[in-house]
DNA sequence: AACAAGAGCAACCGCACCCTA
DNA sequence: GTAGGGTGCGGTTGCTCTTGT
């Protein structure tokens, strides 16, 4: 059964808003109030408008305090940071963007930030050559890669020194990380957006599905024994992978997140086109890519990063930085890798993520 | 000057979720 | 438990303005 319409479409004017019906809408807000049915204000404040319509009017030009013009740098980047871990959830980057609303974002970014950085991708050597992406997660991560790391003009892997730090993120992680430079200010950057649409519950997007998602993205990492993953929240409880095996020996720990579970997440919206498996493959039926966090199986005997998980359900929230810097010192001095540096074969991502 | 193409943006549409009866 | 109304969100459309030829 169809919905009833919410107005007399036959009725209701459509198109642009008058000076005048914005006068009417205004005056009437400002003395009643939405009454919380914007359904009924139309009538009452005499618009022949639709209520939708009145909302959106309000919500986008007319309520106080928004604010009209040019993006600053700043605001591009908290765009970019958030765009590459959470996609498209315009009205959660707008709650981080006071004045702005997600129309106004929206808007900013298809027809404006997303060329430029495109732009950027173009003068890039490296990855000008990069098919178009089909899915705008896919580009988010693309992208992230390349504010972060556009200086690089190796053609085939990208490698992202975090020496001065000594702490080690996945390139949308440290997209936030360049605005703060600092994981305490990541820290608070996640908080401030949990905190913002969790309504105090459980958090609506963990911190390690930021990065997970963002890796499983457009990242392989590099067949290199030296390069190492950090990964927050490894459920090292349910390590396991297709053929029954756990190398633990490999310096492997498996993040061994079960796919249903990251299924239900989607479900919930949380998560889009993300899919995770206790092994790197592709699901040639579903076409959908998978990434795991390492662990020894017969599709990857000689994928032998050290890839660190911490705890069930962790976050980076959970640590503070010299704890990080601490699991980080004691992990590599067990297994004799080094850690300078993270290492990301593009090239080797071209071919494996499938458009779905 | 006239026209076409592209860019920018406000507004619309339809779907999904939430709440209530 | 469920149907229906209200709301919010993201994708898309189409109008207007700008730029290029």
């Amino acid at each position: 059964m169809g919905r009833a319409p919410c107005c007399d479409k036959a009725n209701v004017k459509k198109g642009p808003w008058s000076p005048e019906e914005d006068a009417k809408l205004k005056e009437y807000i400002d003395k009643q109030g939405t009454g919380g049915n914007w359904i009924s204000l139309p009538q009452k404040a005499g618009l022949k408008r639709c209520g939708k319509s009145c909302r959106l009017r309000w919500l986008n030009y007319l309520r106080p305090n928004i604010k009209h013009g040019e993006f600053s740098d700043d605001e591009d980047r908290i765009i970019c940071g958030l765009f590459a871990n959470i996609g498209s959830r315009w009205s959660i980057i707008a709650a981080q963007l006071p004045g702005r609303t997600d129309n106004d974002i929206k808007n900013y970014w298809n027809t404006k930030l997303k060329k430029k950085l495109m732009g950027m991708v173009n003068n890039n050597s490296s990855i000008s050559h990069q098919r178009k992406l089909p899915h705008q997660h896919h580009q988010a991560a693309s992208f992230s890669s390349l504010l972060l790391h556009q200086t690089s003009t190796s053609p085939s892997t990208a490698s992202y020194n975090c020496s001065s730090t000594n702490y080690y993120y996945t390139p949308a992680a440290r997209s936030v990380l360049t605005t703060n430079n600092d994981l305490l200010e990541l820290n608070s950057s996640f908080s401030s957006l949990l905190s913002s649409v969790g309504g105090g519950g459980v958090p609506i997007l963990q911190p390690q599905e930021c990065f997970l998602g963002s890796m499983q993205n457009n990242y392989q990492v590099n067949k290199d024994s030296s390069s190492t993953v950090l990964m927050f929240g490894g459920d090292q409880a349910s390590c396991s992978s297709s053929d029954g095996s756990c190398n633990n020996n490999n310096q492997i720990v498996s993040h061994g997140k079960e796919l249903d579970q990251y299924h239900d997440y989607r479900q919930m919206g949380n998560l889009q086109n993300c899919f995770y498996s206790n092994n790197n493959r592709v699901d040639e039926e579903n076409q959908k890519f998978m990434i795991s966090t390492g662990c020894s199986d017969h599709q990857q005997q000689d994928y032998k990063p050290n890839i660190i998980t911490w705890g069930d359900d962790q976050t980076p929230l959970d640590y503070g930085l010299e704890e990080i810097k601490q699991l980080i010192s004691s992990t590599t001095s067990t297994t004799s890798n080094n850690c300078n540096n993270f290492l990301f074969d593009e090239n080797k991502t071209e071919e494996k993520v499938m458009y779905y």
